[in-house]
DNA sequence: TTGAAAGCGATACCAC
DNA sequence: GTGGTATCGCTTTCAA
């Protein structure tokens, strides 16, 4: 639609120049007198000539783009990550496509193809898991922060918690404290980041290791069809409408501990003592809940960060060193597990 | 970096026919045998050609790509929006670029450059606010969801709703409940969204009205350099130990609001009776406090919905009939103004 | 210091 | 139904 913009030709013919030397001052390459220069420069600016991005691509066979994939930019753990990411690769000098895949497959693939097609330089994966593997014939350096499933290309690199040690450390965290019946909630949102037995196979393993015996019926999975915050509550709800009671939950994500403080708390349950509850992200649903919600901190700024040099390295030839960097997760204890 | 990938030539060459012939069967145009169109496309997946972006959009001097320009995705509020547009944009044919501008003039600016350079066929601002113009030879069509500022394109849409009525309602809402001394608590963030003097106008415009005395110590403003719940907690904080009193609070959003609540019960203050709160956006944050607060509704769905068919008309070349969509707006009351 | 011209990959017109 | 070829805007090599 836009009327056809102002070439390095208009721009060439009005400075009675050629094109070669209008593209060398405009990128600062090669030599010029410092009259053509100013020249040049001021014709540019007077036309508004903004360079075709199509064309240098083409030419240049790159885009110095890198394409950021997560299935939810509305989850705040996913798009602090993202921003962060976002900042780094710009003051590397990489713009990014954010592309938000709403955990659904089809659509990660349709974005895949249009961002090969699009000739990014580079692919983040940020959240959630990937089922296949990319078929084209290229070879991008990935990145997965927090994801799981590969793409096939022959660098990639992972970055990411120890998510079983880390569920262990929620468990083992309530142990600690005292609670003896130990249920499990999470929502298919929060499997989405791992694979299913890695975010849970924590929780099992400690419960073991502590001698308790596993109680199917506390382990509580949503579909994640509403808000995991309002699953979440439905979730303890139902437990406790059954009949099955307990002393400590484990919620994967800290919304979804909020919707099982909240359903607790409605339920007139003192929390931090009757039962005590942990979460995950540390993200501000946890800080602005009263009672102020445990939760585990994951260091979402220095994934970001050892993520996107891993990009940079491989962007720039080199082998990745470390193809599984793990960052380290840290237990916050605040009301509801400390009790007050 | 990439490897160079299969090009249209090579299917052709390796099919026996020529790139015009593969052109058309890849993009269901011309005319072709059955027996070809089989051909090519079996070794065209076979080779995994994916199509180059940059050499159509050369050609076609067009990207079907439209851009979303956003102070901050990681606010809900506006990540509603975005998602929301993105996703309509999507069934209509068009990619998004989101682009998270931080309420920063410069890097809008620099977005916008590169915008251009990427040959987007239109622009969406989602909130915030625009200072400059664009100067680049293009005459793009700009849509401006709850976004104030003018691009000095020939086409340009506003939708948003009717702030100065909004925040009107705001204050008549407290008023009616009883309120005599109404504070108005906002962080810049707030602000950016339209002009200072729109958000606040119908907080002084129903004092006014209402024959209530305006009291400057009673409007809170913040710099925004910390998140607005905090700093929305430090303003009420401030302003109670000065020794300034209040029974309402119309707060320019839901996670104000809810610094506003949380300061307030930090002090044993009763919500609702001794102190009534009001909040904006009717988001997430309004929903999970205890108590619930009351907040007004926007109607982000049907802003991304006009903005968007405002947006596909004006790339179908129609002007558009209206220039200044207003979406209604509703108050919901809760706990912090009805009580208990 | 400057310029002419080739070529990146896809499309579309026009001839066969 | 199929193919040759000019073209989009830019970069880059090589020669002047």
């Amino acid at each position: 639609m836009a009327k056809r913009s102002v070439s390095i030709y208009d721009i060439a013919k009005l400075a009675g120049v050629s094109t070669a030397t209008v593209s060398n001052v405009l990128n600062n390459k090669g030599s010029y007198s410092e009259k053509t220069r100013d020249l040049v420069v001021r014709i540019a600016r007077e036309q508004g000539y903004v360079a075709n991005f199509a064309a240098k691509s083409l030419r240049e066979a790159s885009t110095k783009t890198i394409a950021l994939l997560t299935p939810d930019v509305s989850n705040d753990f996913f798009s602090t990550l993202v921003l962060r990411a976002e900042g780094l690769l710009r003051a590397a000098g990489y713009a990014s496509y954010i592309c938000n895949t709403g955990n659904d497959d089809e659509r990660e693939d349709e974005y895949v193809r249009s961002l090969i097609s699009k000739q990014v330089d580079g692919i983040v994966y940020i959240g959630g898991v990937t089922r296949t593997p990319i078929h084209a014939a290229v070879d991008l350096p990935v990145v997965h922060i927090d994801h799981t499933g590969s793409t096939g290309m022959s660098r990639e690199v992972y970055v990411g918690n120890d998510m079983p040690q880390l569920s262990y450390d929620m468990t083992s965290t309530l142990i600690a404290r005292g609670c003896e019946r130990v249920a499990l909630v999470s929502v298919s949102a929060s499997f989405y980041r791992t694979e299913e037995h890695d975010q849970a196979a924590g929780y099992y393993r400690c419960l073991e290791e502590c001698g308790m015996r596993l109680d199917r019926n506390l382990v509580l999975e949503g579909p994640h069809r509403q808000t995991s915050l309002i699953e979440a509550a439905q979730l303890v709800n139902e437990c406790l409408d059954a009949g099955y009671g307990f002393d400590g939950v484990v919620a994967l994500g800290d919304r979804v501990a909020l919707g099982a403080v909240n359903a607790l708390k409605a339920r007139g349950v003192a929390i931090g003592r009757d039962v005590r509850v942990i979460g995950m992200d540390d993200s501000i649903y946890s800080r602005i809940s009263t009672p102020a919600i445990s939760t585990v901190r994951r260091n979402t700024a220095e994934m970001a960060e050892r993520g996107v040099a891993a990009l940079l390295a491989m962007l720039g030839g080199a082998d990745p060193e470390e193809t599984h960097i793990v960052v380290p997760h840290e237990v916050i204890e605040r009301t509801t597990t400390l009790g007050e």
